[in-house]
DNA sequence: CTGAAAACTGTACCGGCGGTACAGGAGGGA
DNA sequence: TCCCTCCTGTACCGCCGGTACAGTTTTCAG
């Protein structure tokens, strides 16, 4: 039971930090199961194939996401009673966060999963899909909170404000992997912090916090 | 002569497609050869192996995405002289393109690249590098022009904004795949157009063009 | 028209990899 | 004790990337 569970766990350590240098096409098994010192048996004792080493590895993946915004923005939460200041708050955390990964963010496995698509099944394709939904949700939720406050200096949608924070993310993640610069991501979510910082700031005249 | 530069042109046709799908590793030679209706042979002849395919490839991606946006970005100068209408009307016109596509962008080989690289020499890596750092040239020479004539309303450089254009490309093609949503790329396009007409926007109380 | 270069085809082969099949063994809990 | 979990070992299959090389057709310049 316990066993089990570690051993497999290292394999999708192991698998995670390959599939998210090389893609799934570009990790062999063979290479898998040398750098975990199990054999081939050993690993198809824990999954089935590379399908379903892909599902387990996406969905840990994205759990372990989701843990992290829920950390990041109920700190800011607890730092703040205001929507914005708040979201303000979070995003700068989040960029913080990033710019400390000694070297830089390592991927997104969704990413990885929407470059490949057509090699994996529906369910696959469908759990990604519901990730980034689960984002537009999250997201969407905070910029409501906003708005209900604040009003925005140009008519945009809830869902596409919150679908703008997974786009820099995704994008900032591809820049700073092709740039060799870790710190690209980081930058581009402050720049987002700021637009969103300028789209709430209250017409001039009205004074406002820094 | 003319020949043979027609079927490598084919190769590449039928390649890019496959890859953008299913990703480099995901993309067997002997599927590519079937659908071109070339020999094994005939392909080593074109091509030493796939990371030669794949440098090819990245190149000719790269100078076709060159023209579009010259294209794009030289129709909208024609019709305004302000730098900042100019680049506004360029995003829309971008905008318009993507949305246009019938089943959405096919996705970026310089995303796919970088979610695949260390399968790749340097000179690919290299090449994807100074592709990222053309798009900043260029979208940074914008900016540039713009701040010359407006002020920003956050204290923003000229290389993170530029950024910001390719970031908001590359997250919205992810987003758009993943989601299979088409359009989520050029209203995502759309966003990034407010932000920076918000950016550049006169203090109020002075008049603004819409 | 000719001849040489370009653009292939055909065949045979190699090693790596994903995957299957199955037998067997170590270790631990009921 | 017995069974279940968690593996190891061995043997094998077919696909794929790549090599090697000989031979053939197509093209086009002189």
């Amino acid at each position: 039971m316990k066993k089990g569970a570690e051993t497999r766990t290292r394999i999708l350590d192991v698998a995670e930090a390959a599939v998210l240098q090389k893609g799934f096409g570009g990790t062999s098994i063979e290479e898998l199961i040398a750098e975990t010192g199990i054999t081939k048996s050993g690993f198809f004792y824990h999954f089935r194939d590379k399908n379903e080493l892909a599902k387990a590895l996406l969905n840990r993946y994205i759990e372990n996401d989701e843990r992290i915004y829920d950390e990041i923005f109920s700190r800011a939460r607890e730092l703040t009673d205001d929507p914005l200041q708040s979201f303000l708050l979070g995003l700068k955390l989040l960029s913080e966060l990033l710019a400390d990964l000694p070297n830089g963010h390592p991927g997104c496995l969704v990413a990885t999963v929407c470059y490949y698509e057509r090699i994996f099944d529906r369910e696959i394709q469908e759990t990604n899909r519901n990730a980034v939904l689960a984002w537009r949700r999250r997201f969407g939720q905070m910029f409501a909170e906003i708005m209900a406050v604040y009003t925005p200096r140009e008519p945009l949608e809830v869902d596409q404000l919150a679908d703008m924070v997974s786009t820099v993310l995704e994008g900032g993640i591809v820049l700073s992997k092709a740039l060799k610069e870790p710190n690209s991501l980081a930058e581009q979510i402050l720049v987002l912090r700021s637009f969103v910082k300028l789209l709430f700031q209250p017409q001039a005249g009205a004074t406002y916090r820094q």
